[in-house]
DNA sequence: CCTTGCGATGAATCCATAT
DNA sequence: GATATGGATTCATCGCAAG
């Protein structure tokens, strides 16, 4: 019995091929389209600023006042809409997103109409110094679900901050994620259930969902990480056949 | 010679009254008006609603903590922007809040003029337990600064996530936050520099930023915690008093 | 001084019931 | 229906006392 399923081309096409409420949790690492140039760091004296940005304009303008940062929101929320027909009733989404996109990460999943529940956190302990300020350390992991969420005590208590690092011996894309941390992840959703991550990179979602005893979908665009991670995920379960069946 | 100032009153009046340009950071904790989905939620006393029920709470109730969101967002936008009249130019601002309110925050912090230049994490290692789910056991610190922001190499490499527990004894307010965080999180304010706070409560900016060797400005609304701040922070400047001249 | 044990606590949340 | 109220839930950690 296979345990997992890959498939190539465009999130969003291949997404409303799938049928309704047929997966049980998504977990996701979407391309963050951060680091763009916006926000008003070169903006000379903050009295400029100040006077400009007085009083009106509460929520609308900045963060999504560039055109790139609005397309990513607006993008999110059709793939997460998308996501939702597919989930089934109070199953669980996690969506990793970095400081930046964090706010926008929170609206699109709720525009999406899902319940944002919470963030979690996943402490990076290793991070490039920043002289006098804080350093921006973590990722972190918007989560919900698909209306009420029961709860599930035979899943245990999940903690919110996750302290793993990253080796790059572990790490097969650029931005892949440690196989410990998305096991953790991975016991959100209900033993034997079906993972689908619709951005799957080189499978570390597939790889921490079969480990936890989960089965998985995942969706990339690029044929030569769908090849690695359909390595990667065949000899988890070639190796534990006895184990999964 | 005096290391810190206590100001009785309503944050956005008091603030009207301080000059421009003259604190050298920002550091608070403003009441969230988070705790619920509901208006009725949010209309117990503080107490009520952050304290489990079982056993009643010595610690004086707090008010200001029942704005929805919409009015919530617009009134942190109003102090946000005084702040940034107060501050000098390349001053850091660092504001606390919870998961639910953080993308507000972020918006607020932008909105009131602030360049946002990242989120830091306080780790509380107790967190109430909730079944199959991730626990909500972070609050955040959403930071930024009045304009460019040049680097400090005096102040050193200042982490990004801090785990701290919070200690019954050194909690004197229903929301109060370590010392031992606070005194991380004053670090950094430029050394022998005014720190303000807003929303002051039993003071714990002002222990940390006396401690780190700032000075310090507070406000509250309310008589009770002004009185009990500057009980606090009289025995740091008198007991220190060498030290600190 | 260190270890063990036990009671207390938590910037909640959910659900059923009442208005 | 929408809003308000009341009670149950849950366990890692802390504080303190006893050994």
């Amino acid at each position: 019995m296979t345990r997992f399923v890959i498939h190539v081309g465009e999130a969003l096409g291949i997404l409303r091929t799938l049928p309704d409420e047929s997966v049980d949790a998504i977990i996701t690492d979407p391309p963050y389209s951060s680091g763009g140039a916006f926000r008003s760091d070169r903006m000379g004296t903050p009295n400029q600023k100040y006077t400009q940005s007085r009083v009106k304009n509460l929520r609308p303008e900045f963060s999504g006042d560039n055109r790139d940062q609005r397309a990513f929101a607006y993008w999110c929320s059709l793939w997460l809409s998308e996501c939702l027909r597919i989930a089934k009733p109070s199953a669980p989404i996690v969506c990793f997103t970095d400081w930046r996109q964090l706010p926008t990460a929170t609206d699109a999943i709720q525009v999406g109409g899902w319940v944002w529940r919470g963030i979690a956190v996943w402490d990076k302990p290793i991070a490039r110094p920043a002289l006098g300020r804080f350093v921006n350390s973590a990722e972190y992991m918007v989560w919900g679900s698909n209306g009420p969420m029961p709860r599930r005590p035979e899943i245990g208590n999940l903690p919110g901050t996750y302290r793993v690092s990253q080796k790059q011996s572990d790490k097969f894309h650029v931005t892949g994620k440690p196989t410990e941390l998305m096991r953790y992840v991975s016991r959100i959703c209900r033993e034997d259930g079906v993972v689908l991550d619709p951005f799957m990179g080189s499978g570390s979602t597939g790889v921490g969902a079969l480990l936890e005893g989960r089965r998985f979908i995942g969706i990339d665009r690029s044929s030569v990480y769908a090849d690695i991670a359909r390595q990667r995920l065949q000899s988890i379960t070639s190796a534990g056949a006895e184990n999964v069946a």
